[in-house]
DNA sequence: TTGAAAGCGCTAACAA
DNA sequence: TTGTTAGCGCTTTCAA
């Protein structure tokens, strides 16, 4: 593979020339610029990105880990940062942490060791090793779930805020049995949407039972699981809030084995609006959340604070939409 | 941040020895394995990766180049190299090309400068700027679609037969005027899925028009036109099949708005099988494909050619597998 | 405006 | 078994 020195060769001049040309540095001959140029395309050279990324000390990339590269929420998000980072040159790589703390871990410690400039993360949680990051002076920024030690960039969704509405609005429509289906305990988004649920029901003055309550992983089996348990007790929920779209797909299964239709026999709203929401009968309720806009501007906190780590740490809140469908009206 | 040198000086041995205990080096005294290893600890030592890369030529790391990451099918690609890659211990780094020849070819440059050890990708099938991996000799191996020059193992899923048996379903249950909605011109699983349709019709002594055939992006909105289209014309087709998952939620949509009832007004197969497939009523016939499949059998021919460049090339070919569910039946 | 040369941090060839 | 040292390919002072 082509050396820089090969092109300085080929177009006669030094390599700091050839450099400095293919960087686009202030002071070049625009007359040399072209013939490095030239040469450069000649022996198809591609500049060796380590020794780049040794000399600079920094490689222009940002690592993005989330929790489910499954979870058309997070690959949303992972969108909205490729956008962002694209129009300033950056790279952004993907890697999927799969809602397991050490896999975290092993991608928060190859992007130390890779040295790039920032990581996007949404932290699984538990003891997140992002204090690392912190040490070593690594921008970064959290997304959807805050950090316990909270001393960086966050952006989340009022989520809390949104389940209480969701929850007050199948209140509204007359469900009485109210349950929750929500991801484990210690995950923030989970705890905060059932935190959510429970306001709705206080304010409402409804006593919240746990036997209405099963946390499970943010999956379609648990959350199937889930739904038959609640379902087979001696009174069952006449209602659900469900915390993600995966977990719904496992709530509906449910509903459709149980011979029970969602709506007339049982009110159902489920965090994140995915493509078949409104395609199934009746359409899905749902509480929308801005996943591409947590990309954008958590993408916006990176390089602000890859400019100047010294910002003071910022929380970004965004809202979420509740969406009415059938599936929470009893008609 | 902590260097080899601090590390070997912490440890009293030389940076060498370090570097050979942490890299599990054979013969080091294993005394000084555990210094090493606690000195490495005491400093939060963290190699840096492209001093190690530059050095050794060539990082532990696979680059899975695909075309839409909000495409499950190719999310389940992704988990099934993840997996076989991390074994090994090599990390992956996911790009999205978005079915973009630029972008693609943007990425196929990073790779390279990366100097990263191998390249999976679901080409776009323009101008496949594959040619510079190969004359770069970088490993790599193609998924979902064949490259024009086919110089390279290559992963494929026999969808031309797959389209041809899902199509011969639907004339075996009765329908007379199937269309078909594919992808683009020139993405090879688009003109394979309309040839299968074609051979089936063919089979069936069925004439096959052009008025019945739709290509258009693989979204849901242009299949959702392209469904409109369909069944606004004097003469409908009474059955469809649908090249993706994503289109079929545009057909969905369409279908519902047009007042036509899967199965019994439209006969309807669709590629992939979604999670949601069985929620929609009535459920979703489907070809599922074996996607994981696809991502670990891609994986260990990538780690087979990063072993040895000079094995001829090989095409594996996986079946896909036709579930027959209500939306493709009359009852 | 250009070139010479140092050096980023690591690994591996060679020497001891 | 361990240490010394060269050098991977680039960018960037410093000098001209």
């Amino acid at each position: 593979m082509a050396r820089i020195s090969e092109v300085a060769a080929l177009a006669g001049v030094s390599t700091a020339t050839v450099s400095r040309a293919l960087n686009g540095k202030s002071t070049v001959d625009p007359e040399l610029v072209a013939r490095v140029r030239k040469a450069a395309d000649e022996l198809g050279y591609q500049p060796n990105g380590p020794a780049r990324n040794l000399r600079r000390q920094e490689a222009a990339v940002v690592a993005l880990i989330i929790s489910d590269v499954e979870n058309p929420f997070f690959t949303a998000i992972a969108r909205g940062v490729e956008d962002v980072a694209h129009e300033v040159g950056y790279s952004v790589v993907l890697c999927n942490s799969d809602e397991n703390a050490d896999k975290e871990n092993r991608y928060i410690d190859i992007a130390i060791q890779e040295r790039v400039a920032g990581v996007i993360l949404s932290p699984t949680g538990t003891t997140s090793s992002v204090g690392k990051l912190v040490t070593r002076g690594t921008a970064f920024v959290a997304v959807d779930r805050p950090l316990p030690e909270q001393e960086s960039d966050v952006v989340l969704v009022d989520t809390r805020l949104a389940a209480r509405q969701a929850t007050a609005h199948l209140v509204a429509q007359g469900y009485n049995r109210i349950g929750c289906i929500t991801g484990p305990l210690g995950v923030r988004t989970a705890d905060d949407r059932l935190a959510g649920y429970r306001d709705a029901l206080k304010s409402a003055k409804r006593r919240s039972t746990t036997k209405l309550v099963r946390r499970t992983e943010y999956k379609a089996a648990g959350a199937h699981r889930a739904a038959q348990e609640l379902l087979n007790q001696e009174e069952p929920p006449d209602a659900l809030l469900v915390a993600n779209s995966a977990m719904a797909v496992g709530v509906l299964q449910a509903l459709q084995e149980h011979g029970t239709r969602p709506g007339r026999d049982v009110g159902l709203v489920a965090f994140d609006d995915a493509p078949w929401a409104e395609l199934v009968d009746p359409p899905l309720s749902v509480v929308a959340q801005p996943a591409y806009e947590i990309g954008t501007v958590a993408a916006r906190l990176l390089l602000a604070r890859i400019a100047d780590n010294t910002r003071p740490p910022t929380t970004t809140t965004l809202g979420a939409r509740l969406i009415e469908r059938g599936s929470s009206h009893r008609g």
